[in-house]
DNA sequence: TTCCTATATAAGAACTATTCTTATTTGGAG
DNA sequence: CTCCAAATAAGAATAGTTCTTATATAGGAA
């Protein structure tokens, strides 16, 4: 699982200085570690991860802070939470339309990307009114396969 | 969303009697009742709330048997836990093939079913074996929408 | 620049979902 | 009926997340 490149990690950070200018949130120190973590790597870690390594530049942020940003980051659009099989909440900062393979076994979650993305089902319209479609393929990854 | 047909039930119930003779699970009263509160309903309900009705009828039940037998359950393959957007797993007795349509205003999930399910796609061999597909739409229902 | 204050943070308590521990009960084989 | 491995009840423990409160600071105004 290769790093995100420095280019796009630079693109990321630029849409968090542009999204707090246009809602009026203050571009925090935090906030910067705590995003920068997230659009560096692509392993969708979790809040805790997130923190213990945020944690080796920045000695004093809190878990509170960590929640609270991750939580601010998503409703600016910046991240998306992903559901995974059990508890803890995942994070993702790759915007591309693209769905994931969860590891039922480690809980590694990889991206793949569709060569045509899947158009919202016909019956979804009795349902409500939707807003995005992901689809989830589960099973084991090479790495458990192999232990 | 209307209740499920009393002969579903009916064979849900004979689903879990065979899969205990067949494993050597005991046929003890709280799974009678703990399956049949998932059985009976499709609104995916969670733990807690299994706990609570199944408790109306059985006022000794213990939140450690209600979660201790759904894992069960689920290793017989008789309910399935439901991702959600976010903390607790939800539990699903509707063994066909089928999605979910989940509002993320009030947490309501909802079946669909595709008229043609989509295959695996290609790109997933290289990430591992593949078990299952899960396509989730996200939205808000119209019971959310007109309030 | 300095001052001001609404916003954000640190620290740790509180809360919530889930799992564990231990003593007791019970399904079902014999 | 008897027996005992399996299952349960009760409640403590744990883990993830959110809340409370005192303090700090980003960024606009003077
Ligand atoms: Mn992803
Ligand atoms: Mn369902
Ligand atoms: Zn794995
Ligand atoms: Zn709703």
């Amino acid at each position: 699982m290769k790093a995100v490149a420095p280019s796009e990690v630079e693109q990321r950070l630029e849409y968090l200085r542009l999204a707090c200018r246009n809602t009026g949130m203050r571009m925090t120190h935090q906030r910067m570690e705590i995003f920068h973590e997230v659009a560096q790597c692509n392993e969708h870690p979790d809040a805790e991860t997130i923190f213990k390594r945020v944690r080796e530049r920045m000695p004093t942020v809190s878990h509170d802070t960590v929640y609270r940003t991750l939580a601010s980051l998503e409703e600016m659009g910046l991240v998306r939470r992903v559901e995974t099989v059990a508890g803890r909440a995942r994070y993702d900062a790759n915007g591309d339309t693209h769905h994931h393979f969860v590891c039922t076994r480690c809980g590694q979650i990889s991206d793949f990307y569709l060569e045509q993305e899947p158009s919202i089902p016909k019956g979804i319209e009795e349902l409500g009114r939707a807003e995005s479609l992901q689809v989830q393929v589960r099973g084991i990854c090479h790495n458990c396969k192999n232990n």
